[in-house]
DNA sequence: CAGCCCCGAGAAACCGGTTTCTGAGGATGC
DNA sequence: GCATCCTCAGAAACCGGTTTCTCGGGGCTG
């Protein structure tokens, strides 16, 4: 079932069909009628891919994610193609599985079939970044600085809300505070890792990663620091770390305060809810895709756009055990 | 770039770049060394467009889902994306926002550019889906029955499940069982709604929907109608009943069990952690594309795959309230 | 040494569209 | 009435690859 068929069974040329179909209005229209109902009738529809190589343009993008399992990345990518969508666009996503080399030849592979490309918390390195991301091919990256105008980037401001998370915990009371650090390779946990230190030099750093098993598996080390919060690299490690202490018989949050990062919607249902910093994962998704899509258009160098989390606070979260009021009163006039 | 650069600047034909690059052991080795050499310097990459136009196969798939923002799909997706990665082939996805309108055109558009389509616990009707799906596309059909051959199918068998549940709760001495139903057009829905009303006709069935918050509303009408337990259309909805139900101090399981299918993960840390139907959603992912892949091989009408669930009991259901031990040895006895 | 076969590489056709180029025919102007 | 312009549709080139066809040359056989 190609153009020819029509053409053919209509008795004109394919051009006439193309004109047509494509909505030019230089064409007799006893003969776009006819094209008209022949390619109804018979069910025509065209390739995308012989249009595709026609037209110099796929009007298809790339995403690649580390973990379609974290409920952080399908929001993302749910508003991404939505948007793309009433453009007009498809989206194809991949899924590097937290593995940077997996990452690498994902993006070498995808970007031979698309028009653009978006990287959602690449975990590869720069360089290898550098390497990988073909010039000229218009490309996003969120939540990673590479070098403009290599890619664009949307970022969400990840130290931002960290230093949220430590004046809220600070004001209750919390001195000795506990980080159950993500994957190395991400760059959000470099960002909070850096403001955390920044602002609180003695915090204690225990190497998690991002998922509930490895919350599950590093909670019972930040109880034995003797932290009386812990923050977490995100609510996936924040739920393991919640059953853990619960298994442990640790009160939160009584004896232990516990924030995530992200605010999946599951947040506000385990109990005791919990208390995060809230990333704008629809909005990620929307710009980035408007962010791509101008370059699309013009081939500029494409925007940078900064996005805010917002401190969500929940029941996860209270006064530091032995905290003195006065501690606290100083906490919160520090904090105001 | 093309391939046109790359054989000029090697001084061969385009024949022999491609037949170079496609690994064909026909050419002289000081030729192939060469191309090699050149392609690699220029940083050429095949278009895939042109490829797949050429071969007459993309070397994509897509797959249609009601809604990424369900853990449900993103899991599925993620095991599919991967499997058919490792074949070489690319995954389009596209989200219908559960609106079946919308779905039949995702699946109009994304036809026309792969080679294969999995529609995903499809919620438009039979009769369009019929209309819609391109006979000759290779298709697979998840959890909705679509006349072999037009599609494939991989199901999980949800009136097991549900009958399952039933007997545990029978078990546990429960009477008086309530169900938060799914979306009227979801076939799993109906599938359960069905086993339901087999084996307990006289339970109460509350139109609800597919997430927390739908849960969260329809929650208090369960306990209005004097159930003891409640079945949720998925894990989702359970998380809103649970929040619900905590906020009006009925205590689970203690004077209502909960129940909700799927087992996201989220499931193990929601408190009380909710005992759940879970659904194979690695498998059902794994097993599309291998159907699909079968079909994209032989063309044949592609197999037809059932899958299990299994009921995990958690802590949210529990002895009934007000059963005797005598209904409570009878429930055992019957279920054994 | 003639004839045959096989090997390997370039020429050309092809995939299914779009778009430029070309030319026939009607309308207009003088 | 003839030259000119304009409109519209078909022919052909093109997008960037793959694959068939073709043909020259080397090695083998008789």
């Amino acid at each position: 079932m190609t153009i020819a068929d029509v053409a053919r069974k209509a008795g004109v040329s394919r051009a006439t069909v193309s004109r047509v179909l494509n909505g030019q209005d230089t064409v007799d229209p006893v003969l776009a009628g006819r094209v008209r109902q022949v390619s109804r009738r018979l069910g025509y529809h065209p390739s995308a891919i012989a249009q595709g190589l026609a037209r110099g343009a796929s009007h298809t993008v790339g995403v690649v994610v580390p973990d379609l399992a974290n409920p952080f990345f399908p929001e993302v990518v749910k508003a991404l193609t939505v948007a793309a969508g009433k453009d007009g666009f498809s989206v194809v996503v991949a899924d590097s599985d937290e593995d940077p080399e997996a990452e690498l030849r994902l993006i070498q592979d995808v970007s031979r079939r698309v028009d653009g490309l978006v990287l959602c918390s690449p975990r590869a390195g720069i360089a290898d970044l550098r390497r990988v991301v073909r010039k000229g091919l218009p490309t996003v990256c969120t939540n990673r600085m590479v070098d403009p105008p290599l890619t664009a980037s949307v970022m969400i401001d990840s130290g931002r809300g960290m230093q949220a998370v430590i004046r809220h915990l600070t004001e209750l009371g919390h001195r000795r505070i506990a980080y159950l650090a993500g994957p190395s390779s991400s760059s959000s946990n470099a960002d909070r890792l850096g403001a955390l230190e920044r602002s609180l030099p003695g915090a204690v750093v225990i190497p998690t990663g991002s998922k509930s098993q490895e919350g599950y598996a590093s909670a019972a080390a930040a109880a034995e620091a003797g932290a009386t919060a812990v923050i977490c690299f995100n609510d996936l490690v924040a739920f393991g770390a919640l059953a853990r202490l619960r298994a442990l018989g640790v009160a939160v949050p009584g004896e232990m305060s516990v924030v995530g990062f992200d605010d999946i919607p599951a947040a506000d249902f385990v109990h005791p809810a919990l208390t995060t910093v809230r990333l704008p994962k629809a909005e990620l998704g929307r710009r980035s895709w408007e962010v791509l899509r101008d370059q699309l258009g013009d081939h500029g160098a494409g925007a940078s756009v900064r996005l805010e989390p917002t401190l969500v606070v929940r029941e996860s979260t209270g006064k530091a055990i032995g905290a003195t009021e006065d501690a606290v009163a100083v906490g919160e006039r520090a904090g105001g």
